[in-house]
DNA sequence: AAAAAAG
């Protein structure tokens, strides 16, 4: 009954072993993985059906994994039975150790030490815990965040937003817009602006092919989006559109605020509590801000930027298509086959090519699409050109990545970490809150890519322990995000300080015009790519907001995480997710908290007990709200609703990834609806509002329900509805 | 009011 058996999600298992043994190519080996084609999620069949279903893979790297076992297989095959028990005081889950069991428990251990070893990652035991732990807390942390709260939080983000605003937006227009993105545009738009606009939504992903192909997807970018807009922003957008005609891109910034500060902020500054802080803020001496007594500070309105533009790739134009034909080598693209990714997805097929070429990209793709392998596979394919023979001790890093969070860097090196093993790259992860012993240690012996966050990164480059000087190619992660407030300066220090002229990468699921400062600074002539079709209707992911009162909140996600399956619970705070955690824990349903007040090591035991199974709930900050994959999550509940449509829509990619199916509940107070109304159109969902009370029916199906022999959990689904 | 990221 294992639900484990169920559920692959031992994405490490396969490096563990290897780690462990060397000479990976010996039969047994990772090299041996032929063995077990049925655990590529591309087997004839799985490319047939997803041909015809959207998308219907893994994306990230970790997603894909040798032992990971196609969506539908899954659903096929186990999504039935005892994983998917109701959760409760039996505390499924942790019982049963199949075989694959016992592995599994090995399997983190060695892997961490062995990725440990060679990555210079702090052990993740007590000594970790010891440095983080004790100072952090006390010295450090609090320190640093009243610091940041009053200058930074507030000096910070209105200069740093009215700046972009102002000085950057004219220029950034000028320069820019000049030659391509304006060149491209002004055509795209006045074409699409209606004729194809309609038609090329409608049929995004489906027929779209006709005559206007060719036209809708040069500028499609552009067509697709801009009616996607419309019915989101609703009112406002018209009239900005209208306005910022051509050049919009970048610039389009000032009007597209002004347009919706009415409807949007508004309503927001008013829930968020508006002036609370504001009296607060003795600190900024001025009165830079004049507007501020109304909005106190809006830390971020829930702003719709632009999409920028970008060249669209079908799901069809990659039929067929191989990672050798992309331009990969055969060493890469056998590592990539032991990751689970056989044959490339739409995003990876669409930049690997300009990757290749040299060119610097911003690469579009929703969540769970693949965007790591479409970085991480051309750039270690290029660090294997043109570099020298013998791999010094002490060279300096060719490549940087940069992530929001540690965790997602861990991650990221996973799954690039086992492309460049296979061609002699080597990685080294490089973020905050573990010694940073091991990591000056791997740097000093030489690694070619560096994985980290910018505060680390920034340290040790500042100790003289790290230099960029030698950087060829530099990839942003979440770069949207990346360039938000607290981030954006770091990040910006960091790319300037590689070499000159360097390769630039920009990759998100919600890659907007957020990125403008630093496209206009970085990347000079990049080209744009999305996936075509990317839209609620090719999602396989179900939203749904429950409407509950507030006193009867605590009881209804108690409801909610009783369902069965993995369950990630999103809160707005620290301190609610440990309560939460805490709550559902003694209510004998197994979770974990995690948030950024708890220590590396705490944080890094949190995800890998959800990952191994060893709990099915985990209670989350936003910390893990981008990029991080972990296998079949059935539900993502957001306990308290995100202030920002990119927000939702990340949360929510922790489900449905690769094409497997996903629910996303988000719990709201009555007076929220609205808001929540409006935050839904700018996501572009959506989703139906029902209320609950406790002991509502509806909680107690959120999940993918048992499957009786012979129904199709699709079907289920549905029928659950 | 909050979250993340260096010590």
């Amino acid at each position: 009954m294992a639900r484990n058996e169920q559920r692959p999600h031992g994405a490490q298992r396969p490096t563990d072993r290897q780690t462990s043994r060397p000479g990976t190519r010996s039969p047994g080996h990772r090299g041996h993985r032929d063995e077990q084609p049925s655990k590529g999620r591309w087997s004839r069949d799985d490319r047939e059906r997803r041909g015809q279903s959207g998308p219907g893979r893994p994306t990230d790297g970790a997603s894909r994994r040798p032992n990971w076992t196609p969506p539908e297989e899954r659903n096929r095959d186990d999504r039935r039975g005892p994983a998917f028990r109701t959760r409760g005081s039996a505390q499924g889950g942790r019982d049963h150790q199949r075989d694959d069991r016992v592995h599994r428990g090995e399997r983190p251990r060695s892997f961490d030490r062995a990725r440990d070893e060679q990555h210079g990652r702090g052990r993740a035991g007590s000594d970790a815990r010891d440095d983080r732990g004790g100072d952090r807390r006390f010295d450090d942390r609090r320190p640093a965040r009243d610091d940041r709260g009053g200058d930074r939080r507030f000096d910070d983000r209105r200069p740093a937003r009215d700046d972009r605003t102002f000085g950057d937006r004219r220029p950034a227009r000028d320069d820019r817009g000049g030659e391509r993105r304006f060149d491209d545009r002004r055509p795209a738009r006045d074409d699409r602006t209606f004729g194809d606009r309609r038609p090329a939504r409608d049929d995004r992903g489906g027929e779209r092919r006709f005559d206007d192909r060719r036209p809708a997807r040069d500028d499609r970018t552009f067509d697709d989006r801009r009616p996607a807009r419309d019915d989101r922003t609703f009112g406002d957008r018209r009239p900005a559109r209208d306005d910022r005609g051509g050049d919009r891109r970048f610039g389009d910034r000032r009007p597209a605020r002004d347009d919706r500060s009415s409807s949007d902020r508004r309503p927001a500054r008013d829930d968020r509590g508006g002036d609370r802080r504001f009296d607060e803020r003795p600190r900024r001496d001025s009165t830079y801000y004049p507007s501020a007594d109304s909005k106190p500070f809006a830390p971020k309105q829930d702003v719709v930027l632009d999409r920028l533009e970008a060249t669209s790739i079908r799901a069809e134009d990659v039929e067929g298509v191989s990672f050798t034909d992309l331009g990969l080598g055969t060493g890469i693209a056998a590592a990539l086959k032991t990751l689970g990714a056989p044959a490339p997805f739409p995003i990876q097929a669409a930049t690997i090519p300009d990757v290749l070429a040299g060119r610097d990209v911003l690469g579009r793709g929703r969540t769970g699409s693949g965007k790591t392998i479409a970085f991480g596979a051309p750039i270690t394919e290029l660090l294997t050109r043109n570099r020298p023979e013998r791999r010094e001790i002490g060279r300096k890093p060719r490549a940087i990545i940069l992530a929001p969070t540690r965790e997602l860097a861990q991650q990221i090196n996973h799954t690039i970490m086992t492309l460049g093993r296979a061609v002699g790259v080597f990685t080294t992860v490089i973020v905050g809150g573990v010694k940073q012993d091991r990591q000056v240690e791997s740097l000093r012996r030489g690694v070619d890519i560096v994985i980290g966050t910018p505060g680390r990164i920034e340290d040790l480059i500042e100790q003289g322990r790290l230099n960029l000087g030698a950087v060829e190619i530099a990839v942003v992660d979440e770069a949207d995000h990346m360039c938000e407030l607290g981030f954006l300066e770091p990040v910006q220090r960091i790319l300037r300080g590689t070499r000159h002229g360097s390769q630039k990468l920009l990759f998100s699921a919600t890659l907007d015009s957020e990125v403008a400062t630093i496209v206009r600074e970085f990347l000079p002539t990049p080209a744009v790519h999305e996936v075509a079709g990317e839209d609620q209707a090719t999602s396989t992911i179900e939203h749904q907001v429950l409407v509950a009162d507030r006193f009867d909140k605590d009881a209804v996600l108690e409801q909610i995480v009783r369902n069965p399956g993995r369950i990630i619970v999103f809160t707005r705070t620290r301190a609610y997710a440990d309560r939460l955690a805490e709550q559902f824990s003694d209510a004998g349903i197994d979770s974990a908290s995690l948030h950024g007040d708890l220590n590396q090591s705490q944080r890094n035991r949190a995800l890998e007990k959800l990952r191994r199974g060893k709990i099915d709930v985990l209670v989350a900050t936003d910390v893990a709200a981008r990029g991080i994959h972990i296998d079949d999550v059935a539900l993502v509940v957001q306990a308290d609703p995100p202030d920002e449509y990119k927000t939702y829509l990340h949360r929510s990619g922790r489900t449905g990834r690769a094409g497997s199916n996903g629910r996303v509940v988000t719990v709201i107070a009555p007076a929220r609806r609205k808001r929540m109304q409006e935050l839904l159109q700018r996501a572009e969902i959506k989703a139906p509002m029902i209320p609950v009370r406790p002991m509502s029916d509806v909680l107690d199906s959120l999940t993918v329900p048992p499957v009786s022999a012979g129904v199709e959990p699709e079907l289920a689904v549905a029928a659950s509805e």
